[in-house]
DNA sequence: CACTAAACGAGACGGTACGTCGAGTCTTGGA
DNA sequence: TCCAAGACTCGACGTACCGTCTCGTTTAGTG
């Protein structure tokens, strides 16, 4: 978890509130149930209604914790989804970034893929949502991608000029592209022929 | 117009029909009322029922000649839309793309991206909502944009043995990436930098 | 036919209209729609629009004919149901009368008097379409009835003083009443019963 | 209220509810907007639109507790009209009868008798509801007036061998015919002359 | 024999209301 | 204080008919 504008956003001192303290077995349920119905159908057709209703809980028990639905799936797939794509420990920056990109394009392929890009299609009307959504997806990857390139600019694989920022979005950009426009797969053949290819304008 | 599953698909022969034709007022109203919304609020805030009263029309009327909200949008911007971006006569395969993709960033930056962005959206769960919005606004482009490359190749410019579908989605891709992801924005600097820099990857 | 505010009050001196006549076709087709259709569901249940569906027709034509569902009800089974339960030529008036009440509550007691029960119904809001039901179904008859109990009061077998009109209430009220709101069925022993104990009232 | 089929059919021993309770407040203005309505215009112009405008209260607030505009409207009756037409306490038997019958007939010359005449008409083709309104209307009146006559029976007043449901329908037929056919109206000569000579039937 | 005029089928039109769904909020009693 | 249950207002959904309105096509009588 660790959602900002979501359930679960406590500092280290949580101040010792009175009352009745959130029941962890309704929140798993709510999760539970939100993961097979995302599983089950496009996040559009998904209503809290039904997310109340699967999971046994009180529509307002979810209300008090997440303020969307899309809030609530971002922290559905963080407390499903496995660990994450770390990046391989390898000798060059390049090899580093066309093994997780490839691994990123994998991942993307099944439902996680699909999922995330729902998630994109929700928050484009609201942009609060689409930062939510990059906090806990983009910005932290992005930032790992960075640090490799600027490994591999420092010694001598990149450019020393640079922008790593418009690397970054050369790099990934056609796999989103895909991913949202499904003009083509995210297939084994993209996965083989992209990093190559993309890397070739930062070198 | 011309969009499949949506309402003006006659072939050469129109058969003749009995019955009152279609009303050609109404259907602008329509367009009209569609695209003044579009401008005015987000595509998820716009329903058919508002649509109807702005146009003046009956709810039924809309649902006659369009499946879904999303099928009416795309024929909005399709009446909509100035021409099109054309391809600029270059000397050069790279810079005549190169002025394109200008061209193309500085035209996703305003309404006409954050509508085209929405509608990606809104076609996210239905695959044939998604190869409508494809056929009308990806495929064409992208059939013009190959075809400069495939010039680029004869001429010498870009290499002999270049996967041009992966070339054009490395040229393309961090345009939607920025556009759907909203993590940068795609402002004059990006579109003075991103050619350039996604050329090399296919020289 | 013959049904005020209906189709078919014409004169006696047609004014030789031009143009294409009315389709007796067409007239006949409606009729048989609207008549299979009244055997089928109740006529709340029955839309104009299924009329012309079922009979082949153009909405329109219905309503160049016929002014409201219940006119042309009325004159579907005007069309559909056989002559008229005739009074019978008894030699007591009373007798006559007696004849009579047990084959309107026979008639009464299946698809006709539910039909009849619906007209009713259907004019219940509109003084016009009641006024016309009246006509076609009600005047004629009491003053057939009315007619006997004349012929009875002057052979001597009921009270000079009788109010004729209100006789004839007595006598047929509870005929409606078990049509309309069905606590009790019209049946064989109602038919025995009913006329020699109403007739006590009058004699 | 206490009709079946509506809202109130609660028995002695409520199971203790779960859950926000009905809203008195809603209910009261359902039933007190469905009056206003109906006072004002004839019940097939009604809809469960406009009771839900004037009332000020969801549309779906109204269809959770009734299942139709038919029983909410007989609720609504129940509701607002005054406590009942009793009998009379009189010495005889007929004397009992013939004050009620016509305070009932004055009774059903107003609005009270056109409503009424409104839910059986929309009663038709529905035999739940009509029972449903026989329930609330008929039977318990009719339970009162064979006592009645009961009582006559055993002070001699009425022949014992009485059929007592075929002299209810002769007694009151008369009144329903008029309240329905309105053939002629419910007024005080009809009142004055017919309990007198519908008595004689059953002397 | 053309011309006129009305009726015809088909079906689109602006409306109104339907009955349902889900949103987000509120109000109970019990834990 | 939290929770489930479930009622609440509100707004939109997509559908069904209403009664009206064009269309192009018959089908008479008239000129």
């Amino acid at each position: 978890m660790g959602t900002e504008a979501t359930s679960k956003n406590i500092g280290p001192e949580e101040p010792k509130k009175a009352g009745r303290p959130r029941s962890e077995e309704s929140t798993q349920a709510i999760l539970d149930a939100t993961w097979a119905l995302m599983l089950d159908k496009p996040l559009q057709d998904i209503s809290i209604e039904a997310i109340a209703k699967v999971s046994g809980v009180g529509k307002a028990t979810i209300y008090r914790w997440w303020p969307s639905k899309c809030a609530l799936v971002i922290d559905t797939i963080i407390d499903k989804v496995p660990p994450e794509l770390e990046f391989p420990e390898c000798q060059s920056a390049a090899e580093s970034i066309k093994k997780q990109m490839q691994a990123l394009i994998k991942a993307f392929a099944g439902d996680y893929g699909r999922i995330l890009g729902e998630i994109i299609a929700e928050s484009q009307a609201c942009p609060e949502r689409l930062e939510n959504f990059r906090k806990n997806f983009i910005y932290k990857r992005r930032e790992t991608v960075k640090a490799i390139i600027e490994k591999g600019i420092r010694n001598g694989e990149f450019s020393k000029c640079l922008d790593i920022d418009l690397a970054v979005d050369v790099l990934y950009g056609a796999i989103f592209y895909r991913l949202l426009v499904k003009h083509l797969p995210l297939d084994q053949a993209f996965a083989e022929q992209l990093p190559e290819f993309a890397l070739k304008a930062i070198k």
